[in-house]
DNA sequence: ATGTTAACAG
DNA sequence: CTGTTAACAT
């Protein structure tokens, strides 16, 4: 018996937007701890993690740990039926084949129930040592995908790289060259406006632009962004979900082809 | 000789949004009742009756009774050559065969006449007798247009099912079911945002969403509608027009394939 | 031509 | 937060 009752729904609607350009199916695991998803993007090249404790949701029943298998796709179809103010219940019977989700309006005149069949997902839930990264920046997350989405139309890949003093975003392209830097800032009037590089050592590493754009999907999810590199490990892009959890994607870098210097030059 | 002066232009515009998805060609008949059309939609399913009153009119003239064959598709492109306040004057010559539609901007600076010639229609004018209906729900029509949206991303077809607790719409479809139950509710704020039954016995009929969706078209012209159902009978989908009259929409119920339980259950 | 989505205004 | 609009992709 499962049932996890969330009053913000419109919180699992912006999930499910952040997930679904990069999976097609995933397993959905509930357990005592969380809801949680683990997922290779369907190139399987990034991988993303989702959770969701339980402490965050307004009533979260799990009598045991259930893996349920769900196409993205008609998910995202039913949560769209759901109202941005609606709470959400999702419903499942131990052993069922589907998944119930339940949506009340605030003023409980409507209430609407979804019943989805599952599916059957081969995944490989791999473990994901925590790491200690050389450099971990982070920053407005609306300002991270702002460059994201500049540099991809000049290059394919971007070449970030930490320095004490700031980050830099590099892109090459047929047209040109790219650099933007965003230097450490912690002045100012806001927490969640101010880049802060918290670094062992400088770092540079290249990425996608196309993986980096799909992670900033998740830009709706929270204010700031934290990215974490080191050589030889996939980036993390985390998203942090306020008083539940986070959203985090994982993405290796691509390896250097040294054609020119690839050391950090904030 | 017909001259109706209408000083609420856009009403016009309106009503030609809410019938062009259903209808390509219909006769427009002129009485001293008023001004009113009946057409089946194209693929013949679905019947459509409108009504703008006589006294709605700031001015109204109709000397004979007179049917005027349009094409709604040139209809509408005129119209959309009103401005949304312009004060629409629709003329014609008994046995003419062309219609003139004046647009005069509210401030008088503008006027424009464009003269559309008319079409011979076949039409077949049924009489809809008056019916007793087992079910009348009255409810907010965004809310009815949302439901009928939100269903049709997962099925093709909703059951319709009336207790007098409430309404139920459910769908069923290749992801799994659906059903949206709206509760009567007379104690709310505003008379639009009521969900009132009135109901003889509890009924369950089945219509194609596609129609639906069409008829939802019409959701501008009122904060209301009005689905009327019988057994046997079409539902009556009707928006209100404030002061002028009405815009109706009839469908057949599908016959019930009773694969399942056809009982209304709220 | 149509449907979907992103940005913006009320 | 809903509604509308504009741009975009299909």
């Amino acid at each position: 018996m499962l049932e996890l009752r969330l009053v913000q729904g419109s919180l699992l609607k912006k999930v499910m937007e952040s997930l679904k350009d990069l999976v097609n199916d995933a397993n959905f695991d509930c357990s005592a701890t969380g809801f949680s998803l683990q997922a290779m993007d369907s190139s399987h090249v990034a991988l993303v993690a989702l959770l969701l404790r339980s402490e965050g949701f307004e009533h979260y029943r799990c009598d045991r740990n259930i893996s349920m298998g769900m196409k993205l796709e008609n998910l995202t179809k039913i949560l769209k039926c759901a109202g941005n103010d609606d709470i959400i219940t999702i419903k499942g019977d131990d052993g069922g084949d589907t998944v119930t989700f339940m949506f009340e309006s605030p003023s409980q005149d409507k209430i609407a129930d979804f019943e989805m069949k599952l599916m059957d997902i081969d995944s490989e839930h791999l473990g994901i040592p925590d790491a200690e990264y050389q450099a971990i920046v982070r920053m407005p997350s609306a300002e991270f995908a702002r460059i994201c989405k500049d540099l991809s139309s000049i290059g394919d890949t971007v070449v970030i790289s930490v320095t004490k003093e700031g980050v830099k975003f590099s892109t090459k392209g047929d047209i040109g060259t790219a650099n933007i830097v965003c230097r450490q800032n912690t002045t100012v009037d806001k927490p969640e406006e101010a880049t802060v590089i918290e670094m062992q050592e400088p770092v540079s590493l290249t990425f996608a632009l196309r993986y980096m754009n799909s992670f900033t999907k998740a830009t709706p999810l929270s204010n700031t962004v934290t990215i974490s590199l080191s050589s030889e490990l996939p980036v993390v892009v985390e998203y942090k979900i306020a008083e539940m959890g986070y959203i985090r994607f994982y993405l290796a870098p691509k390896i250097e082809e040294d054609e020119d210097d690839t050391k950090p030059q904030v």
